[in-house]
DNA sequence: TATTGTTATACTCTATAACTATA
DNA sequence: TATAGTTATAGAGTATAACAATA
C-alpha cells in the first residue's frame, strides 16, 4: 500500500516527458548489460581486466599510469596485471628509457580478446535492425546531442 | 601502430550505422553512470545495496527472496541487511504466518534513501532540456522500439 | 631525495558448510 | 525430513605501509 503509493508517486506525470524518454533508454541501456558481463565471465576475468585491457588496447601503458585511469592502488594493479598475464593476455616489458617503469602490453591472444570486449560492448540491441537507416540516423542525431559533445569514453560497465 | 592499426579495424564504416548509432547511445550512458555510483557513495552504500533498496521500494520482502534476486547466497543477504540495518534504512520483521522467515521492509529513512536512488537512476542528463518536447517524444518513440517491449526493469549499474 | 613497482598485511565482499528454529 | 536464516570460515579484490631499484 506504502509501496504503491510510492510506485505512483515516482511516475512521471505527463507533463515531464524528459524523464520518461530517460527511462526509456535506462532501459534500453540495462537490458543490454548482461550480455557485456557474459563476456567478462567468457573471458574469465571480471569488469576491471576488461577496463584495462581496453586501456592497453589503444595503447600500451606504465604500471602507475593504469593505477590513475582505474583509480586504484599502485599495488592493486599490480595483482590485476599479474592475472592478465597469468592468463597470457599482457606481457611486462621494461621501457627502455626508465628502467623503473614496466609497459604493459597485449599478447596476441590479449589483442584478440580486447577486439570481443569492444565488439561486445558496442553490438547494437538486434532490435536497432529494424529502425530504417532514417530512423537511425534521426536517433543518432538525437543521442548526440543529449550526449553533449561527449565521445563514448573508454570506461565500461562494470 | 599496431594500436592504429586496431583502432581504424574498429571504426564503424558509414554503411554500418547501426553500430555508430547504438556507440553514440552507450557513450551517454557512460557519461551519466558516474552521477549514479557517486550517489551510492553519498549513501554509504556499495552498488548492491542499492539494488537492495530498489527492491524493498517496490516491496517488503523476504530474505530468502533477495538472495534469489540478487542472484546471491542467502549468508551474503545476512551481511547486506546487516549493513543497511546498521545504516537505518531497513528493518526485519517475523513473518506472521511462517515464523522462519524474516521480512525486510524499508524504514522511513530507507524509503527517502530509495527514493533518491530512484530519482539519481531516472534523471535524465541535462541536456534532454535542450531537445524540444518534439525530439523528446521522437527520440522516446525510437529508443522504446530498441527496448524490444522491455520496461525499465529493476536492475542497476553496478 | 623522489618515484616505480612489488611485497606484507588487513579489511571488505562473497561463497560453502554447519547449525538453529521452525515447518 | 525440508526450509529460513544465521554463524564460522575461506577465497577473491582492494587498500595502506614498508621496501628495493632507479632516477
Amino acid at each position: 500500500m506504502e509501496a504503491a503509493l510510492r510506485t505512483l508517486r515516482s511516475m512521471a506525470g505527463p507533463q515531464d516527458d524528459a524523464a520518461e524518454t530517460w527511462r526509456v533508454l535506462v532501459g534500453v541501456f540495462l537490458y543490454q548489460r548482461d550480455r557485456f558481463l557474459a563476456l567478462a565471465r567468457d573471458l574469465g576475468i571480471t569488469p576491471v581486466h576488461v577496463q584495462t585491457l581496453r586501456m592497453l588496447r589503444a595503447a600500451p601503458c606504465p604500471m602507475r599510469a593504469l593505477a590513475a585511469e582505474l583509480q586504484c592502488d599502485a599495488s592493486n594493479v599490480t595483482a590485476i596485471i599479474d592475472r592478465l598475464e597469468a592468463r597470457g593476455y599482457v606481457e611486462r616489458r621494461p621501457s627502455v628509457t626508465d628502467r623503473r617503469v614496466k609497459l604493459v602490453v597485449l599478447t596476441a591472444e590479449g589483442i584478440s580478446a580486447a577486439d570481443r570486449v569492444e565488439a561486445a560492448l558496442y553490438e547494437p540491441p538486434a532490435a536497432m535492425a529494424s529502425l530504417t537507416a532514417t530512423e537511425r540516423a534521426a536517433l543518432r542525431s538525437l543521442a548526440s546531442r543529449l550526449a553533449g559533445g561527449n565521445d563514448a569514453a573508454p570506461t565500461q560497465p562494470s
